[in-house]
DNA sequence: GTCTATAGCGCGATAGAC
DNA sequence: GTCTATCGCGCTATAGAC
């Protein structure tokens, strides 16, 4: 296994900085500090900072989605697996440094300020996460774990939503703990 | 009644921009060309760019929770004033130049790279909202007009939660309509 | 692949004329 | 209150030595 090369070094630490400044916040003299190389030399690995974008919210939808196929793949029941989904959101909240948010919850805001082809890429992964959750969501009324009322698809679409928003608001105010409690909150409202 | 003054035309320009692009994603520069005075002169009525950021976010938070308040001041079953509070927010998502979302959504995604005080009033705005949906929703549960069970701050801040990042969801990947099926699917929810 | 050095630009901010 | 002019800074990006 490659020990941790300089570009995933660089990749780990822009998305520590851009989970916490956002891209616009960021800067190629911020990674240089932290991975301890000069600014110029990152442009080796990444010529453009668009460049490095395109390649970190690559990895980080790859990352996400694999470990969320991952959940969706077991036979635990439905109420489960929602709550594992839930559950990546929350450790990110809390991992590494503090007042991080999930990478695409903050490039999202930053939408309108970003080249071709990142606003894809956004839409791409906010698509491919409601479809999953779509998945859950008709499982758990098959079984009955869920019991709500309504279209399935507004459902996933209200809790990707809330998730994203959550860790915003939590890290302005409330905290991981409050992030938890909207989270129980959701599964008490869709078990009716 | 003041005509639209040279500081009330920088203070909405800049409402506007931020609204699509972030603090970090407007200038200057940019409201100059707007407002059609040179980026100089906006140093008059804002020497740092950090007061007219303190009085933008405090003329917004002002607007919004007194139009909230006069919401909740109504004879309005609790249903109905729920829907008119996430009509607030549906009708920023539509409003003047497309692709806006609330301010305090876009602004909190750029909390960490605030300087103090803009970060409390960030704060303020996310508990006063909370505060008037823990309102409606107790009302609400008193009324019969909601049945959801467990705590009514959590689901405030669910609601909160699900508002902000239904807005920066719905401008990258399903727009109004999305919003306004979740909006519909939330409070299908709430009444069991 | 990393370095030094620097170009070129946009930014916030200030000085001083009108 | 608005203007022109400019400062100083940080940014992305590039050139060329090692």
């Amino acid at each position: 296994m490659k020990q941790t090369d300089t570009k995933t070094l660089i990749l780990d630490t822009a998305q520590d900085l851009i989970q916490r400044l956002g891209v616009n916040g960021m800067s190629y003299q911020d990674i240089s500090e932290v991975v301890g190389i000069r600014k110029a030399s990152i442009h080796t690995h990444f010529p453009k900072k668009d460049d490095l974008l395109v390649a970190l919210l690559g990895r980080y939808s790859d990352r996400v989605l694999r470990v969320v196929d991952g959940i969706i793949a077991t036979s635990d029941e439905p109420e489960v697996k929602l709550r594992q989904y839930c559950g990546l959101f929350e450790a990110t909240l809390s991992s590494g440094s503090q007042d991080k948010v999930c990478l695409y919850a903050i490039v999202g805001a930053e939408l309108v300020t970003l080249n071709h082809p990142l606003g894809e890429q956004v839409r791409h992964f906010y698509r491919e996460n409601e479809a999953r959750l779509l998945f859950i969501l008709e499982q758990g009324r098959a079984t009955g774990d869920f019991r709500f009322t309504g279209e399935s698809q507004a459902t996933a679409a209200l809790i990707f939503s809330l998730l994203e928003g959550g860790m915003l608001i939590a890290r302005a105010n409330g905290g991981i703990v409050q992030f938890q409690q909207v989270v129980e909150q959701l599964i008490q409202l869709l078990k009716g």
